[in-house]
RNA sequence: UGGGUCAUCGCCAAGCGGUAAGGCACAGGACUUUGACUCCUGCAUUCGUUGGUUCAAAUCCAACUGGCCCAG
């Protein structure tokens, strides 16, 4: 019998998972990755281990805990607080999955001689005709997560698991019930699992050890001051509301400048993305491209994009320039851009280092 | 100090005698394993102040207060 460690959050979706696999035949054992200690009174939503023993327990399946406080903290949490300082808008959880959540996942699946790690993630691992594992989007395409998984390596995909590719949400929640989980109408999960209360630029100043930049001059193109901004870690690009200026039209935040404490903004009717810039590209559909090769796909800049048309150009730098077909909204220095084929397979994704905007 | 001009929501701004448009900002909500975007809803019983004319005034008149411009 295939033994499987299914990382449980606490939530539905996790422990529905489980269930499934363990109705399917395999020896399954619960874990959860206790990853940030949240401070008093609060309740932290990655870290919800009661919840998850608890539906373990339903479920009849063992159930183990494990810290891994000093990783997440050095790996993601610092490394999320330095991204806003720098003027950046990091995305943790794509990097927590790969070097936090898989990482620990398959390390303990060695340990207690598991063959696979099983997630509760809305998607679905393929291998495709190359011979590559790659993830493919959800059935249900509006609870999709493959953005957030694009990064997985090829090792991890090949023992993993994702039994919720083919649920909707409502499917899930109604064999919740029907098994007698006390998570079964839990909320869904949302916002930074580390910031409690929503306000990651207080858990920054909270947390920290370096100088949070103060107040700043918004300015234009040109350079002229239009007004006073809150400090940069408060704002990401392309960012519209709670800019606290009146300029007659909507203002977006065009680029933030860590280095003059400045941040731009633009009234441009059409606010648009034609391109990117990408860092950190890895590839999990197709073998990274040779220089000069131009892959055609559909590109994601954000959670609930759909996708646009673009074309992926490898650069003589090592990074890779997105080009879309029809300019895109809402991208932002430190996001990620996922890369898809026709098929809704990730080919790859990287993160975003610089954003081109469209001529006006 | 003369002459002119303007005073409408936090900002900009329609209105020109018939009972306060709109945009921006802001607030709340929806959406959401990141940040944002997007969408929905709300947002001046009141028009610098005080009088007057009128059935009726933000809209006309007068005075006052304040701002701006030109003279000096």
């Amino acid at each position: 019998m295939p033994k499987v460690i299914v990382g449980m959050s606490g939530g539905v979706d996790s422990a529905v998972a489980a269930y499934l696999l363990k109705q399917e035949g395999y020896e399954v054992i619960g874990v959860t990755l206790r990853t940030w200690e949240s401070g008093e009174g609060e309740e932290s939503r990655c870290c919800e281990i009661d919840d998850a023993r608890e539906s373990a327990r339903i479920i009849g399946i063992p159930f183990y805990a494990f810290n891994c406080l000093s990783e997440f903290k050095d790996q993601i949490v610092r490394t999320f607080m330095e991204d806003y300082l720098n003027g950046r808008t990091p995305n943790p959880c794509v990097i927590c999955n790969r070097v936090i959540k898989w990482e620990r996942l398959l390390y303990h699946a060695d340990v207690l001689q598991a063959d696979y790690v099983a997630t509760g993630h809305y998607a679905t691992v393929v291998k495709l005709p190359n011979g590559r594992y790659t993830v493919k989007k959800a059935e249900h395409a509006e609870k999709d997560q493959t953005y957030m998984l694009y990064r997985l390596t090829q090792e991890q995909l090949k023992r993993t698991l994702m039994p919720l590719g083919a649920y909707s949400k409502e499917e899930v929640r109604a064999i919740a019930e029907r098994i007698g989980l006390s998570v079964a109408q839990k909320p869904d999960s949302q916002e930074i699992c580390f910031v409690t209360d929503g306000n990651y630029a207080e858990f920054i100043e909270e947390h920290s050890d370096r100088e949070i930049p103060g107040e700043g001059n918004y300015v234009d193109e040109d350079g002229n001051v239009l007004g006073t901004h809150k400090g940069i870690i408060h704002y990401t690009v392309g960012q519209r509301k709670r800019l606290g200026i009146a300029l007659g039209k909507p203002a977006y935040v065009k680029k933030i400048r860590p280095e003059t404490n400045e941040v731009v903004l633009s009234t441009a009717e059409d606010f648009r993305v034609t391109g990117l810039v990408c860092t950190d590209v890895s590839f999990m559909g197709i073998q990274e491209p040779m220089d000069g090769d131009t892959v055609r796909c559909l590109v994601k800049v954000r959670y609930r994009h759909p996708g646009a048309p673009a074309c992926l150009t490898k650069l003589s730098d090592g990074r890779y320039q997105v080009s879309f077909t029809e300019p895109v909204r809402s991208a932002a220095p430190g996001q990620s851009a996922v890369f898809y084929d026709e098929n809704d397979c990730v080919l790859g994704g990287g993160i975003i280092d610089e954003v081109i905007f469209e001529e006006q």
